[in-house]
Formats: C-alpha cells, sequence, structure tokens
DNA sequence: CGCCGAGTTGATCAGGCTCAACAAATGTGG
DNA sequence: CCACATTTGTTGAGCCTGATCAACTCGGCG
C-alpha cells in the first residue's frame, strides 16, 4: 500500500533535506484492520504519524462505555505524549490497514532540540485538535442528535471522503455503534436518524461502508428549522440565554 | 497584588539565567475583573501566562449559548494560537483582578529557536488541556448533570480552593449560569441540585463565592448508587456495551 | 444451512430542558 | 441609611428528546 500522506504536519516547513533527514530515521511500521496500535496507559515511548490508512482513538471508560475522541488521517501526528514521557491516554486501533511512521521520544527531542520547527509543527497539530474538542464540547451541550450526527459524516466526508459512483463514500467500516460513540449517542437512537435519512436517499451502505449520495442534504440538516415534518409542532432547538 | 503563580508551566526546566531572561521580556499587565483580556476571532499577537488572578474562556455561538471551555489559573499558558499566527479561538475574560504576562508571538518564536524547551512545555500544556477536555467529553456524553457539577466543583476546588474558616472556598465569583456553562447544562437545573446540596451542609455561599464546606461528600455524589432514595429501583447509569 | 454479530424497530419512561412567575441579593442614587 | 432597580437565584408544572429494554430481522460467513 503506498503512502497517501498529503502533507505531513510534522514536517511542514522544513528544507527539504532535514526533512528527509527526519522522514529517514522513522521506524516504518504497517498493520491490518482492527489492529490495535497502542493502548491507554501504556508508556507513550514513541511520537506516531499516520503515513496510510485510518486510526481511530478510542477511550473507554471503566464502566465499559466508549467514546471515539478522534478519527486519525493520514499525515496527523498522534501519541504526542511521548514527548514528555507520558502514558498513551487513548487506545489506537486501525480502522483499515494502514501504515505508521515511529520516533521514539528521545529521538525526536533530540531532532527538535536542532529544529525547533517541529515543535512548533507539534504545537499547530495539538491547537487544531483542541479546536476541534471545543467544537465537540460545544455540540454536545447544546445540539440535538441529528445535528451532531449530521456534522460527524460530513467531518468523516472531509476528511476521508473518495468520490464513488453517485456519492461520497468512508472508505472504512462505521457501525452504528461507532456513529453513537463519536458523538455521544446509542446505537438504537442513531440507527433511527440513519435510516431515515436512508429511505430519503441521502446515504447508503454499501458493503459495511457509508456512502453519502447526497451531502448537501445532510449538511441541510443542520439549517432547516423542521421542514421534513408535515405536522407544525414548534422547533426543539435549544435556545439562546443572554 | 502579587503574582502567585506557583511554577510557570513555560518557564520549566530551564535554567535560572534563561528563565529570568524570558520573563524580562514579558509585557506585565494588570487587568480588573470582569475585563476582556481578548475576544475569540482577534488575531492572536502574542502567547499569555496568567500572573496572578483567574481568567475564563469562553466560546459563545451564534445563537447566544455559552461555553466555558476553561479556567485558566495563575502559571497556566493560554492564548498560544498566537505561535501560529492563528486568531484567538475563544474570550478570555478575568474573574478577578488579575495579572499577566504576554510575550509577542514573534519574540517567543525566536526564543523557542534558541531554547526549544520552551517548546516542549507549551506542548506539555496543550496535552494537558487535551486531556482534560477529552474527559469532560466522556463526562458529557455519559454521565448525569449531579456527576458533571460535583466534578465540576471539585475540580474549582482542586485548582483554586482556598481554605477558609470551615470549608474551602473558590476565590471568585460562580454564578449558577456559569457553572450551567460549565458542565453543559441549564441556571435551573443546576440551581435545584445546588440548592440540594446546600441545604444538605455540603455547600454554601458566601458574598457571591461558592464555599464547599464538605469536599468529601461532594466527592461521594460521585461513588454513591442511588443511596438517599428509599425506594430500591435500579440505577440509571448509562450501560456498557461490548 | 444455521450461527452470530450488527442493525431495526417498537414501547416505555425519565432526566432534565423549557417556560414562567416569584424571591433574594446586590447595587444605586437620594 | 433606606427605597428602588437590576440582576441572580429559586421553584413549580409540563413536556420532549433520547435512553433503555427487548424482540426480531438481516447479511455474512463457516
Amino acid at each position: 500500500m503506498p503512502d497517501d500522506v498529503g502533507t505531513i504536519g510534522l514536517l511542514a516547513g522544513l528544507a527539504p533535506d532535514i526533512a528527509a533527514d527526519l522522514l529517514g530515521q522513522a521506524q516504518r511500521r504497517t498493520v491490518c484492520a482492527d489492529e490495535v496500535l497502542f493502548t491507554a496507559g501504556e508508556p507513550a515511548r514513541s511520537v506516531h504519524v499516520l503515513a496510510s490508512g485510518a486510526v481511530k482513538l478510542v477511550q473507554t471508560t471503566p464502566d465499559g462505555a466508549k467514546v471515539i475522541v478522534k478519527y486519525v488521517r493520514p499525515g496527523e501526528i498522534f501519541g504526542s505524549p511521548a514527548l514528555l514521557d507520558k502514558f498513551y491516554p487513548t487506545n489506537a486501533i486501525a480502522v483499515t490497514e494502514c501504515a505508521e511512521l515511529q520516533w521514539p521520544s528521545e529521538l525526536m527531542r533530540t531532532f527538535i532540540e536542532r529544529h525547533p520547527r517541529v515543535a512548533l509543527n507539534v504545537i499547530g497539530d495539538l491547537e487544531e485538535r483542541l479546536r476541534e474538542m471545543e467544537g465537540r464540547l460545544r455540540d454536545l451541550s447544546k445540539e440535538p442528535v441529528e445535528h451532531r450526527l449530521a456534522r460527524a459524516i460530513l467531518k468523516l466526508v472531509g476528511t476521508f471522503g473518495r468520490q464513488a459512483g453517485d456519492g461520497v463514500e468512508i472508505p472504512f467500516p462505521v457501525g452504528r455503534q461507532d456513529l453513537a460513540d463519536l458523538i455521544g449517542s446509542t446505537l438504537p437512537t442513531v440507527s433511527r436518524t440513519l435510516r431515515a435519512w436512508e429511505t430519503q436517499r441521502q446515504i447508503r451502505r454499501h458493503r459495511r461502508r457509508l456512502v453519502i449520495a447526497d451531502v448537501e442534504a445532510v449538511a441541510r440538516v443542520l439549517y432547516e428549522e423542521t421542514p421534513p415534518e408535515p405536522k407544525p409542532r414548534r422547533s426543539h432547538r435549544r435556545a439562546a440565554r443572554r
């Protein structure tokens, strides 16, 4: 499988030879779907960059509830706690066959010593993730399931979507339970909502994968007040307060 | 007001003279309670460290809903998007009179160039915030309001609590609405819960401030199954699924 | 062909949000 | 120092979203 790294965030702004040097020191590893890259609580010994495929970062609470913290896309950094010799805070699970690059934390630190730009790149990545989390926090407290689901799907489309015949395909299996864990809901609820969209031909399923036939229609869910409903009952959007 | 910075995370691990150098280049600014340090969307021109007091980072959605992303404590870094010449993602509002240090982004970057350790410190800080957000995300999707509230209060106690006569005091005003914005709930709900605890003498209010009389009792909320309820109905905790 | 995990769907129910009116606390000006 | 204005908190009633429980179906796979 070829690496389909668009741009590796970690290498941004480095002189080509420097970037090559850093790349040269990476350990490359390929794993197959569902394999675990690292587990929560384990000491973080290296910084990772996904080269191809997709990885999900999952937190599991002691009582068994799961939260999908993030889907990692090629080029992204993950496992950065290694830089500080901390522990991985989440489990990383491959959702497709994928390839990753690893740098032992010690090595990465000395490299940063010489090329601080790399540190800035890490900071940029973390900053972006923080923004993302802030957004999800907001959604989770103020948005109804339907919107959160639409947003989650749109995000997947934007990040991993591949043009596929009529529609955009998410190129790895995403189950109802996965979506539920992603938006903080439950399988039955997600199933119902998705089913509705399926019958409206906005989405479809093709061999375990999610296909979004009409991306705009899904996006529209976020804006419409309650048009698909014939009965004129009031909107239930959480209200503002000033 | 004296700076009550325990340890400035940004300076961790630096030689004393280097740390002094960096400190020397900071701009110091004091603001009074409720003053705005920066606003969301504004270009981030400097990296901030809180020297004393407390600051809240608040996101406001277009429809007026608010989310308190974080309470910043003395010594913490905030406004780090400046390093990448981004925009501030949140509003920063002083909740007490406070003092902050600022470094123009350009200056901070060149300093990092010379002392990459500073970048690692920033990374550490971001990493910690990311952990915090992950935790809140989990709570928000799986925990009932009562637990989230208890956790939020315990966190405030741990971060800002001051011993005060009988109990621990949060040394700045925290309204019901603030707590609601912090845990993703609403004022009436928070009020009810807090009222219950107040009558059980676990917490109290003293001139706009929150006083936790019995911290352990609040912590116990997180573990008890439903003991205050005489009727033996089953627990309603969100269940696991494997 | 029958098993198994994943998805569907119905019924039920409650946590907590909404609305709304009232009470308390804080602040202001006289 | 008191009366009023304003903000903040309290409390009740009703109702809706979405969780829970549970039974059934479907699609692959051995």
